[in-house]
Parts: C-alpha cells; sequence; structure tokens
DNA sequence: TTCGATGATTGGAACGATCCACACGGCCGG
DNA sequence: CCGGCCGTGTGGATCGTTCCAATCATCGAA
C-alpha cells in the first residue's frame, strides 16, 4: 500500500496485516465471542504488535457516547468541607475507570448554574452527570432532570417528596449517633451538640443523631443545644458559653470547623481535650487528621459512596430504564486522642 | 424533509434552515470573517433558535485533536500537601475553560507509572498532559518526552541539566526567604529551619531560602537547623529539642505538617504561638486557616501557576515547535497570628 | 469587451470506528 | 437431493464535522 504509516495505527491497518475484514477487528475488540478462536488470537497478534487502540473520537461518534462522566467543580470554599471534595474525586475517578469511564472536570463559577452542564450536553461531550452541590434546592438537579439527561446526585433531594432522579448520600444521623454512643460509652452524660445556625437539611440531619441517642440514653438536652455560623471563632464563642452555663463534658459538632473552635476555647481555658473534655468533629477533614491532639471526627465513607454512583450510572446508560433509585451509607467514626480518657 | 428529529440539531439541520450550505454554517462558526455580514446574522439566528452546539465527538474525530487535557489523581496520601492539589485542580479547570480545553481525570495507582498516559494517547483521547508529580526522578516526564506527547509539567526537572520539556514551578526558596525576611521585621534573630529528613530537592530548595536570608542579616544558623519526617509527632520532637538546646524565638517550617508540630510542642510547655514564639508553615493548606491560632504560611500561588501551564500547552498545541520554556512563579506569605507579636 | 483577481459560497471526500444486511460454507432433517 | 439454519466473516453505509478544490458572481483594469 501507498499509505505512509504516519500517526497512529487504525482498524484498517490492522485488518489488512490480519488479513481479516475491519469489522472481525472491530468484533475481536467488541465481540470476541463472535470469532473463531484462530482468528481471534491472530487478530489479537497483530493488535498487540501494532500497539492498536481505538481511536475514541470515531468510537465516540459512531456510538454516540463518551464515555465521559461530567463533574462540576463548584467554588472553592475556605472551610473544611471541601477537603473531603478532593477525597470524593479521587474515589469517583478510581471507580469510573473500574467501569471504562473517565471523569471530566468542568466549571460553572459565576454563570447560570445549568450553562456548563447543558453546553456539554448538546455537544455529547458527556454521557452523564455527577451532581454535588445538592445542599440548597438544587436547580441542576431539576433541570437535568427536564432535559432527560442521566446523572445520579451525591445527596439526598431533600425538597421533593417523592424522588425523581437517582442519588447516593451519607446518613448524617447514623454518623452523630455514632459519636454520641462512642462518648456514652466513654462515661459521659452531658454531652452537647455545637450545630449550624442555618436551617440546612444536612445540619438538621446531623443533629437528629445527636438529639435521638441522648433521648434513647435518658440524657438531658435542653441547655446543650447550640447553633452557630460555621467559623471557628463563632464556635469558640459558643462553647465558652456552653461550658460556662451548662458544664458539659463533650461535644458533638456538625463539622471540623466548628469542633475546632471547641479545641481552641479548650486551649484558652487550660482544659485538656478528651482527658477532661471531649471533642467529636464532622468529616474527618486533613485538620482533624493533622491537628496536634488528634480530632475525633465522623468519616464519610466517600469511597463507597463512588462506587454506588458509577454503579447507578451504569445501569442508567445500560439503557434498563431503571426506577430511581436511592442509596443511603452509614458513615464510620475516626477515634483520636480528643474522644478518649486515656 | 423526511428525517425525524429526535436527538440533537446537527450542522446539516443548521444549514438547511438558514438555507445556506454545511460548510457556511461551519464557517459561521470557526472563520466569521470568511462570511458576508448578512449571511453570518442569519446562520447565527438559526443556530440560537435550534439550541445547536457542533457535537465533539464529530469535530474531534475530524480534528484529531479533543481538547482535553489529561490530569492524572495520584495516590490519595495523608499529609497537607495534597489539600493544596484540590485548589491546584480548579484553577487548572479554570484556566482551562478559558482557553477552550476541559481537564479529563486519570487514575494510574498500583500500575506502571506510563500505562494511563500511553493508552489515553493512543486512543487520542487528550490533546496533552499536565504532569504534577515531579517529586521523584519522574519517568512520566521522560516517557512523554521520548513518545513526543506534549505536555507541561508541574514542578522544575530537578535531575536534567538541560530541560527538554517545559514547567511551571513555585519558588520555594522566594517563600522560605519572604517568611524569615517577615519574622526578622518582627525582630526574631534566633529563627530555627525545621525541614524535612529525606533529600528532597524541593526540601533543599526551601531550605537555601532560610539558610541564605539568615547570612544576609548575619544570623546564626549552626544549632538552628533541624531535619525530621513529615509527621507532626517528630516535629514536635524535634521542636522541643530545639528549644532545649538553641533557644530559637521561631520557626520556619518546610510544612504546615511539621508547623503543627512546632505548635503542638508550644501547648503543651504553655508558650503562647506568636506572642512568645513565632512559627511560619509552608503551602497554606486547611490546616493553617482553620487551626485556632491562625498559621501563617508560604501561600503557593496556584491560579497563576494553571494559568501559566494552560498558556505553555496552547502554544505547545497552536502548533509553534516553540522551545521548551520553564516559568518560576513567587509565592506569596499569609500572615497570621502564629508570626505576630501583638 | 475580456481577462484575471478577489470574495463568498458550495459539494464531495475524509476522519476511523460501528451497525446492518448479506454471502459463504457446512450441517442437519425431510 | 434440496431447503433452511447456524457459525463466520464481509463490504457498504453511516455518525457529524472540517478540509479541499472548484464554482459563481462581482469588480476593476487592460
Amino acid at each position: 500500500m501507498s499509505k505512509v504509516q504516519t500517526g497512529h495505527p487504525t482498524l484498517a491497518d490492522v485488518a489488512r496485516l490480519a488479513g481479516v475484514s475491519r469489522q472481525t477487528v472491530s468484533n475481536a475488540l467488541n465481540n470476541p465471542d463472535l470469532l473463531r478462536a484462530d482468528t481471534l488470537e491472530r487478530v489479537r497478534q497483530v493488535i498487540e504488535e501494532l500497539g492498536y487502540s481505538p481511536n475514541r473520537a470515531a468510537r465516540n461518534l459512531r456510538m454516540r457516547s463518551s464515555s465521559l462522566i461530567g463533574l462540576r467543580m463548584h467554588a472553592v470554599q475556605e472551610g473544611t468541607a471541601n477537603a473531603a471534595m478532593d477525597r470524593f474525586i479521587h474515589s469517583l475517578v478510581a471507580a469510573s475507570e473500574q467501569a471504562g469511564y473517565h471523569v471530566l472536570l468542568f466549571d460553572g463559577v459565576g454563570e447560570d448554574p445549568v450553562t456548563g452542564y447543558a453546553d456539554l450536553l448538546r455537544a455529547t461531550a458527556v454521557d452523564a452527570f455527577v451532581v454535588t452541590d445538592t445542599f440548597l434546592g438544587n436547580p441542576q438537579a431539576k433541570w437535568l432532570h427536564e432535559h432527560g439527561a442521566p446523572f445520579v446526585a451525591f445527596g439526598r433531594p431533600w425538597d421533593a417528596e417523592a424522588p425523581r432522579h437517582s442519588w447516593v448520600d451519607v446518613d448524617g444521623a447514623a454518623g452523630t449517633r455514632l459519636a454520641t454512643e462512642h462518648l456514652v460509652e466513654q462515661g459521659h452524660t452531658r454531652i452537647a451538640w455545637l450545630g449550624w445556625r442555618h436551617d440546612s437539611p444536612i445540619g438538621q440531619d446531623r443533629r437528629t443523631g445527636w438529639e435521638a441517642t441522648m433521648r434513647d440514653h435518658g440524657l438531658a438536652t435542653d441547655d446543650l443545644d447550640a447553633r452557630v455560623l460555621d467559623s471557628v471563632e463563632d464556635a469558640a464563642r459558643a462553647a465558652a458559653t456552653l461550658l460556662d452555663t451548662a458544664a458539659p463534658t463533650a461535644f458533638v459538632c456538625a463539622s471540623d470547623t466548628l469542633a475546632m473552635g471547641v479545641l481552641h476555647t479548650l486551649w484558652i481555658r487550660q482544659i485538656a481535650p478528651g482527658r477532661d473534655v471531649a471533642v467529636v468533629g464532622f468529616d474527618d477533614s486533613q485538620v482533624a487528621q493533622v491537628f496536634p491532639v488528634g480530632l475525633t471526627s465522623v468519616r464519610q465513607p466517600l469511597e463507597d459512596v463512588a462506587v454506588e454512583i458509577v454503579r447507578i450510572l451504569s445501569s442508567l446508560l445500560g439503557g434498563r430504564g431503571a426506577q430511581p433509585e436511592g442509596v443511603l451509607l452509614a458513615p464510620t467514626l475516626a477515634v483520636r486522642e480528643s474522644s478518649l480518657r486515656a
């Protein structure tokens, strides 16, 4: 042939060298059981030899799919929350790879919350989305649902009674329940709650676990319940007030940031975390792990979340128009010095 | 026409409705100045009306490019370092979007370090790579260079004398210089260095800034130089030893993790950070920001790094086979309570 | 008036894979 | 002996875009 071998080898190149048709090579890759054993072996040999990989663009065009999952990066907030984001993204990439997908990141800062989604969708640049910012009556979920775009949300659709789309979430109440039970086991009876002031469903959910556990053990909660903004300073002040008025011996917090505030107050008052007063945070962020007095914290099973999300996405894209599915996963407790008497 | 409108509109649909040829529509998008003004307007009208976006797969196939930049997630380490990773990824996504690219994440854990790169490259799934894990004589960079794959490294090629590829990096020495100068201004003269034991070029680089600045000011360094593993406990021990033997009034650390160790020792000894002994960390991680006594820390300009990387990548892909280019950016100092006398 | 140059637009070919309908040979049952 | 079926394998058509060469109209200069 006069065709000069410049770029990557193509299906046709493999076919020519193996002495078969293009279709047969294609089958060798996608439907190996259609080929006779010896033919398959011969084709595979040539593929190996040439270092051939099917061209993604061509496959995408014909298949009308990209094997890409879109994930939108949302604005960098300075809290401890997006430390978890890093772990989640990593898990999602790993899980996606297992299922033959890659993760495409995009950005929608400062614009209409759905433009990024719309563009990628219209251009058929991604097959599906993972929506993470469900904290506030997520317009994305609604929009995607209306446009028939396949997606799975990380986070429950709090606003809707009947979930119209699939989601995976972590059971916050189960997390604070774990934390509270752990503190009760350590002999604490006056366990305070330090949560968020604003009525986020997530905050409510987390508070529920503490309250229910306290009730189960017949422990008082009335004067041990404080809500502030998610800042170290506000938490420090609230902790000081609580210590003065209600003398708690332990704190369960809605976030690691709040827990840091408590630790700050303890530090100022020369109270030893763990030995004198126990503290438990939420999210198991970098901060909890690196803080000199290791901070006990509720850890979200983000690896499992990612696996579940990819599983649901796969079945969604597999064609089976299955019912919307919701998965609630239980967190674990990373126990460190801040909640141990020893 | 008998063609039923099921999926997304195509170039041909637009052309038919606008009464022009497909090529003209294509030009309207890619070479608007080739069209007469009124034709352009008419085509644009129809595009708007139909909500048309060119199909990515088809474009990619024809153009032999994907407008995707590959970034490999490396293993999640528990240190403070990968907190910066999150910020970097976000910046890279934003910068890429500006230049018309998207970021594709992939994963190469546990495998041959180059397999992930090889697969994506052969399949022409990405146009270029950003290599971030240059800490150890990066085999990736070598491999990519040999295979003629376009890429930019975040991190200097320490091993090579003459850089064969483009890179962008942050000047660590300039960072610790900033930190040390800041401490000198605060009246400190006995400023200790707490660095890493292992001889990483990055660690050496950071140490240089401290040492040179001390020398410039005629300050002693001999007994103020300690190296440990990158762990809170080891750093705490080293800080204790230094305080006993050399009585430093300030610490410059190679990482926020090490700084946390110093703060831990100060806490145990009832020494007030900032007022009594100053501490400066490196990386401005979550920890530095959320720690009750805000930790002064060297902050890498990751946003600028991302912009530079994308700029170089664009020129690389633009066809101009320019010379390999190296860019060194200066960090800034995020000053907080841990280094202030007040 | 004719010619070449320029501007605006066009139809066909190509990118490289998969889908589809069909061909070929062998095997079985009638 | 023939018709149908199954296991294999083939060649065209197709996905939606951009590249290429050619076309047509317009205009100024010879």
